[in-house]
DNA sequence: AGTCTATGTTAAAAAATTGTAAATTATTCA
DNA sequence: TGAATAATTTACAATTTTTTAACATAGACT
C-alpha cells in the first residue's frame, strides 16, 4: 500500500493531462488520470483521492455537473475539488463554488503556481505528507505505511479496526471526535453497528496503549490527548 | 440568516473600501474597514472577524506581513483570509498562501464574483457563529473542538448541557437571553423540562466560573458580563 | 408588613451514557 | 476447509449527567 498522497486530474485534453501528471509527479504525487466525467467520478470513489482536478470545459459530462455528483458521494464530501478554466470566465468561477468546488486554477497554467497551489489547498485541509507517513507522539510511533505501532520503543499490534481508530484520534491530537464522525470516518457512513462497538475497540486502545491517552467526553466523544 | 457574520476589509484605498463595504453590507454582512495593516491587526483582535479581506500592496504594512502577523495571533488562527490581488501577480499569489491566506481575488473586482466567493470561502470553513473553533474572553477561554474550558489557566470541566449553555452565553456577551431562547437553543424545541432546570444548570456555571459572570435579569433571563 | 412571583439552592431520583466481560459471528490465511 | 484472529453483539454494571422536587430567599407591589 502506497501511501503518496493522491491526485485525480481530469481534463479531456491529452496534452494537459500530461503536462499537469508530469509536474504533479515531479512534485512526489501519485497522479491518475481520467480524460471524461464518468470515469472520473468511477475512478474518484475507487481511488480515493485526496484533490481532484477537474477541468470545466468538457464534452459530455462538464466539470461542474461532475462535481455535483462528486459531492452526493459521501466518501467524497471530503475531497478537495478544483477547477481549471480559461481565465476569462468569470461566471464559471461562480458555478463552480456552488457546485462545491474547493478552488479554481485559471489556464494558461503555470507549473509554479499549479503546485504552490496544490500545496496550499492540501495544507488547508490538514493532508501533508507528514501526515501520511509516519506519526511521532512522545512514546507513540505509528507508521501507516507498514502499518505498524510504537509504544515505549515496544510494537504493538493493533488489528485494522483498532489502527484505523487510533489513526483518527491521533490526526489531531485533543480534538474531540464524535461517536457519528468515528463512526463516519472508522466504519463508513452506511455501515450500521451497535451502540457498544465502539466503546469495545476504544477499551482495546486504551488496554494496548495505556488507559489516559484516550480520553472520555460524555455525551460528545472521545479524544487522544498526550 | 447572515447571523451577523463579520468581515474585515483592509485596503488604503478609499474607493475600494467603501465598494467593497458596499457589496458586502449588501448582502448582510457585519463589515468594519481599516485603512493599513497595523489598523487592520488591532481591529482583528478586538472584532474576531469571520473573514478578513487583506490587499496585497498597502504603504507602511504590505498585505503579505499583515497577513503573517495575524497567523501569529492564536484567536486568529481559525480566520478565513483571503487576499486582493492585482490580476497579473502571480507571485504574489504564492507568497500569499505561504504567508497563510485562503484565497485571493483578484481586480479589478465583480461584485457578484466578490459575494460568491465570499459566501464560498464561509461555507466551506462552515461559518456561522456557533462553528467558531476558539472563543476568547478575557481569562475564559473555550476550544469547542477540544471540548475544552479554561478559566485562569485552569482547566474547567463541563458537562455537555453546561458547556452548551455558556457557549450560548458567551456567543453574545451583555445579550440577555429569555428562558424560552434558552430553552430553544440548548435543549431543543420539542423537549419539555421543569421550571427550575435551567437554574439549576446557571448556578453550576456560576459555581464553575464565578459568580459574577452570569448576570439575572429578573423578569426577563439571564446575560453573560464580562 | 404581608403577599406574590421569580429565582436560588440542595439533595436525591431518574435518565443517559459509557465500561466491561463473555458469547457470538465474521474474516483471514495457511 | 478449519483454526486462529478480529469484529461485533449482548447483557449487565458502573458512572456521570440531567432533571425533579421541596424548600429558601429576594425583591416588587399594595
Amino acid at each position: 500500500m502506497n501511501d503518496n498522497i493522491k491526485i485525480l486530474v481530469v481534463d479531456d485534453e491529452e496534452d494537459i493531462l500530461e503536462f499537469l501528471s508530469y509536474n504533479l509527479r515531479a512534485e512526489g504525487y501519485d497522479v491518475i488520470v481520467a480524460d471524461n466525467g464518468i470515469l472520473a467520478i468511477e475512478l474518484a470513489k475507487q481511488e480515493q483521492p485526496s484533490l481532484i482536478i477537474l477541468d470545466v470545459q468538457m464534452p459530455d459530462m462538464d466539470g461542474i455537473t461532475t462535481c455535483e455528483k462528486i459531492r452526493e458521494i459521501p466518501s467524497l464530501k471530503e475531497t478537495v475539488v478544483t477547477f481549471l478554466t480559461a481565465r476569462s470566465e468569470d461566471y464559471s468561477q461562480i458555478a463552480g463554488f456552488e457546485a462545491g468546488a474547493d478552488d479554481y486554477i485559471t489556464k494558461p497554467i503555470r507549473p509554479k503556481v499549479l503546485v504552490s497551489r496544490v500545496k496550499a489547498l492540501l495544507k488547508r485541509r490538514g493532508i501533508t505528507k507528514d501526515t501520511k507517513a509516519i506519526i511521532e507522539l512522545g512514546d507513540i510511533v505509528i507508521d501507516k505505511e507498514k502499518h505498524l505501532t510504537t509504544y515505549k520503543g515496544q510494537q504493538v499490534i493493533f488489528a485494522k479496526k483498532e489502527f484505523k481508530l487510533l489513526k483518527l484520534l491521533i490526526s489531531k491530537p485533543g480534538k474531540v471526535f464524535t461517536r457519528e464522525e468515528i463512526l463516519e470516518k472508522v466504519w463508513g457512513s452506511d455501515i450500521i453497528v451497535g451502540d457498544r462497538t465502539i466503546d469495545v475497540h476504544i477499551r482495546k486502545l486504551r488496554e494496548k496503549l495505556a488507559d489516559h491517552y484516550v480520553k472520555t467526553v460524555k455525551g460528545v466523544g472521545y479524544k487522544f490527548e498526550y
